[in-house]
DNA sequence: AGCACGCCGACT
DNA sequence: GTCGGCGTGCTC
């Protein structure tokens, strides 16, 4: 009998099961767990059971047919479960795709095969009265895919079949693609980026490129990507979810219109999901891209890792194994010996410290691709004296109408949905909270409801104050509804579009709003973080940034941060147009110093006096967090349970660590739970894991039923 | 995590 | 007397 150790989708470890012939690691198996059958991954063969051996049940079914989840991919899951401090066997279920998850076989996807006229095909040319099939016959002179095929002639697939039954074609396997040198000439800068990332071909090296709105740092991907394509090797591209778009699977598709390409993201249908992250473990697919659950996919090829976007939040997980994709694609380069590039107009100040520490290489696009097109002017305006036409300084809705005069498209840039953010009675002073958020709800003024947009709650709006009973309730703030109305009422000839979750959710809405704007049936777009992000309007030349300080007010360190980069990619957006972008942001903190960095557009001066703080303060990037956080229906039980726990690890806590709470987090009450948190830190990264697992230890001896905890690893929000 | 086992309150 | 509440403990 061989034993093994096998990984489930339990939160308790691996498991020992026994088989009467070897298996190798990396294969899925059925084996019987509390009666049924689940699906297992043999995580360790030849091992000695470490309990009695009459316990042991045996494999029930191996899946010998399937490709073996490789030994790299092993030791990612391996160290993201370790790292993050979660089970090894969700870990596991986390980085596999919904039908590799089910027990039962995948079906194994079949190399592509190319398709070529042979002496036959070639004398027998359809006749001339069929163009199309001639056409068709004409490209099958040289070996293609089928779906090259396809866009010569809708029929292919059937005249395919029917050539191949006829015995005039040959099918032959995929070479390696060709790749078609760029349609546009790279400037100087483009050309010394990818001439270091392609340098590094072979060796680990992280690469920060810091470009400017509009500087091409996607043709620099590109670019570096076609030259590993060229060597066979596998490039795994990850973006941020909103980034994603049609546009820019569009452009892929024409750069490397013969690469095998896999698109991994949380939209992908669960079948194509799996199909491309099978594809990929078999070397098939040779460009990869996807948002943060791609960096799961197996690559035996692997050469080259984007991370397009690299600062944004959506990389990191924050529920189950709260990872960031980023971090992890990290270590996968250095696991795969090969170069990635972190990408951003606003690099993560973790990458930027790196950058100043020396073990990541700065690779800089300071112009902008085109070189007619000039960054946008910031103007700050102090809106301290001003009275504001709800919200809109009277000067700026004059802009808004100079500029639908003269034929160009702006944008009034704010970032909170719905009509105003809370209700108020004037009278009494109520305001409208959540029943199961420590928030507000916020008033959609179309559909009548107030909603709070933590939790799925909604009400109508009531029509008198419930404590006091007056009629006259006053909405306060500016949401995108509210400067909507106000637009249409004051500029009233002005052709107004919202986008924002509430207006915009499908792709049908985008191609909508793309074509209104396109044929220029748009004035004026009022948008939220949804346009900021990947969105290129060409006739854009004016952003009016309604609120910049909500988050100036906010104790988490790294809200000035996240300003930044948001005030950089709204203005990023004006002035890809012909004349120069303007770009207006309303403060009444003018003198805060974010404003002068972003007024100079000067990332490099801004992260520089960021880190100096941050150093300082004894914060991240120069300490090391983990987050224990916990909530439960009650703010005792969880404040209590996690002081109790405090108390307990007292003694047995490394000395370098230093712990701050428990306390109530920032949202304390959400969806019905109350929530609480403590900081772990330390100068000494080791010593936060070990931490880490100390809590987690007492707290699975120690919390109370009903109470729910996690550790969250370099934790993103306060 | 799930799922079974077990020990106390309101029902035919 | 039982049906079912969910607290507790185990899974190879």
């Amino acid at each position: 009998m061989y034993y093994y150790h096998i990984a489930l989708n339990i939160p308790i470890g691996l498991l020992t099961y026994a088989y009467s012939e070897p298996l190798p690691e990396g294969r899925r198996v059925l084996v019987p767990f509390r009666g049924r059958q689940a699906l297992g991954v043999v995580w360790a063969a030849g091992i000695t059971p470490d309990i009695a051996v009459e316990k042991i049940l045996t494999v029930a079914k191996v899946f010998d047919e399937e490709p073996l989840l490789p030994e790299s991919w092993r030791a990612l899951v391996d160290f993201a479960a370790r790292y993050y401090h979660y089970p090894v066997g969700q870990t596991v279920f986390a980085a596999l795709p919904q039908a590799l998850r089910e027990a039962k076989a995948v079906a194994v996807p079949q190399p592509e095969m190319l398709y070529r006229l042979n002496h036959r095909g070639l004398s027998d040319e359809p006749p001339a009265r069929a163009p199309k099939q001639r056409a068709l016959w004409q490209a099958l002179h040289q070996a293609c895919s089928q779906d090259a095929l396809k866009k010569v002639h809708p029929q292919a697939v059937t005249l395919l079949k029917e050539w191949l039954q006829r015995g005039n074609i040959e099918t032959v396997q995929a070479a390696l693609p060709p790749i078609p040198p760029p349609v546009h000439d790279l400037n100087a800068e483009q050309r010394a980026a990818v001439a270091d990332i392609v340098g590094a071909q072979g060796c680990f090296q992280a690469f920060v490129l810091h470009g400017i709105t509009g500087s091409g740092k996607t043709e620099v991907y590109f670019e570096a990507a076609a030259h590993m394509l060229r060597q066979g090797k596998q490039v795994l591209f990850m973006l941020p979810e909103i980034n994603l778009t049609p546009q820019l699977l569009q452009r892929l598709q024409q750069r490397f219109p013969e690469v095998p390409l896999a698109v991994l993201h949380s939209q992908t249908a669960a079948g194509q999901r799996s199909k491309d992250y099978l594809r990929a473990l078999l070397g098939q697919a040779k460009l990869i891209i996807g948002t943060r659950l791609s960096v799961f996919t197996p690559l035996p090829e692997l050469g080259l890792l984007i991370v397009d976007e690299e600062h944004d939040g959506s990389f990191k997980q924050d529920s189950e194994l709260r990872y960031h994709a980023r971090d992890l694609a990290v270590w996968r380069a250095y696991q795969a010996d090969c170069p990635i590039v972190l990408g951003s107009a606003t690099p993560s100040l973790e990458s930027w410290h790196k950058v100043r520490s020396g073990s990541y290489r700065l690779l800089l696009l300071p112009n902008r691709a085109h070189s007619q097109a000039q960054p946008p002017q910031i103007h700050i305006l102090d809106t301290r004296r001003m009275t504001l036409e709800h919200g809109i300084a009277p000067q700026l809705l004059q802009m808004l109408q100079n500029n639908r005069a003269q034929g160009g498209l702006s944008l009034v840039y704010l970032n909170r949905r719905g009509f105003a953010p809370a209700l108020f009675c004037g009278d009494c002073g109520h305001t409208f909270g959540c029943p199961n958020c420590s928030a507000k709800t916020v008033l959609h003024q179309r559909i009548r409801q107030l909603r709070c947009h933590h939790c799925g709650f909604r009400q109508p709006v009531p029509h008198a104050c419930p404590d006091c009973g007056n009629q006259d309730l006053t909405a306060v703030g500016q949401g995108t509804q509210r400067i909507e109305e106000t637009l249409r009422r004051l500029l009233p000839e002005a052709r107004i579009a919202r986008v924002d979750r509430d207006s915009v959710s499908g792709r049908h809405d985008w191609q909508h709003l793309y074509r209104d704007i396109a044929d220029n049936r748009v004035d004026i777009l009022i948008g939220t973080q949804m346009l900021a992000k990947g969105h290129d309007f060409a006739r854009l030349n004016l952003v009016i940034v309604v609120n910049a300080d909500g988050s100036l007010y906010s104790s988490d360190f790294r809200a000035v941060e996240h300003l930044f980069a948001e005030l950089m990619q709204v203005s990023g957006r004006a002035g890809r147009a012909e004349s120069r972008g303007q770009v207006w942001i309303q403060t009444r903190l003018p003198e805060h110093p974010i404003f002068a960095a972003v007024r100079n557009q000067n990332y490099p001066l801004f992260a520089d006096s960021q880190l100096k703080e941050r150093e300082d303060f004894g914060l991240p990037p120069y300490i090391f967090q983990a987050a224990v956080r916990a909530d439960a229906a009650s703010a005792e039980t969880v404040q209590h349970s996690l002081q109790n726990v405090k108390n307990l690890l007292a003694p047995a806590l490394p000395d370098k660590l230093h712990q701050f709470g428990p306390a109530p987090m920032l949202l304390t009450r959400l969806e019905g739970r109350e929530r609480a948190q403590l900081f772990l830190e330390s100068g000494d990264r080791k010593a936060v894991h070990r931490a880490a697992s100390l809590w987690l230890a007492a707290l699975r001896d120690n919390a109370p039923h009903g109470m729910r905890y996690h550790v969250d690893i370099d934790p993103q929000e306060m």
